[in-house]
DNA sequence: TACATAACTGAACAGGTGTTCATAGACAAT
DNA sequence: ATTGTCTATGAACACCTGTTCAGTTATGTA
């Protein structure tokens, strides 16, 4: 099968996500992905790097949180691969890893935005 | 302003989220939202949903909780507009309320599936 | 009206989560 | 080496959140 055959069938079992209930298991990888996403603070700080890669202490400036806070909400992004860094002397860049996060805030948004016209 | 040009200017705003960092208000809406999405059993009853529209009872014995729990779940995610629901006689019958909640999914589980080859 | 069923609600408890404070590590400069 | 700076970590605390249990409303049936 080729890759792209693969990535087709790939999209299409993540579109039609059941056909019956999701698993506990991948119900509860989604919830701490989204659980993730799901803090305030979190989204400053991933607002924040969309502008451009930032060091720890100017993230912490921006956003108006302590250095510590950052640091401990940085690693939660880490490990969710959220956000990427790299060290340059003694500081460390961070940046958003990927597109996906993104397409996660539109949708979100427009979710949001939307009119509340019925009930 | 044509409807389809305000749409396209939407679309972008929500693309390009700052250049600046989100306000307070709008990291906290949007924390709020995907905190709703930050439970496994609500991702239960939403994928036995995405099947075909059921009633608390119904969706209460496919997931495996009390009514009482799923009752208070629906709540939520009806607070949050990701379900709608019809009333027929004693019985009140729940379901997706737009497609949001599926490219949120997908756009999740594509991240979640991603190879994690770096560090 | 009386009863049974379906769904909802309120209060309270247990468990998880984010922050803070204090500390430790890593690196550059002197 | 030692000092100063930048970042990461561990533990403890307060807070929030989901579940449970009990009770209520609403609807349909005898």
């Amino acid at each position: 099968m080729s890759d792209s055959e693969d990535k087709t069938l790939q999209a299409l079992a993540a579109v039609v996500p059941v056909s019956g209930i999701l698993s506990v298991e991948k119900a509860q990888r989604m919830a701490e992905f989204f659980s993730v996403l799901g803090d305030p603070n979190r989204w400053r700080i991933l607002s924040a790097l969309a502008a451009k890669e930032l060091r720890v202490g100017e993230l912490a400036a921006a956003v108006e949180m302590s250095e510590s806070a950052v640091s401990h909400q940085l690693r939660v992004l880490r490990t969710m691969r959220l956000v990427s860094y790299r060290k340059l002397g003694r500081s460390v860049y961070y940046c958003l890893k990927d597109n996906h996060i993104f397409n996660l805030y539109r949708e979100a948004s427009e979710h949001l935005d939307e009119p509340e016209d019925d009930e």
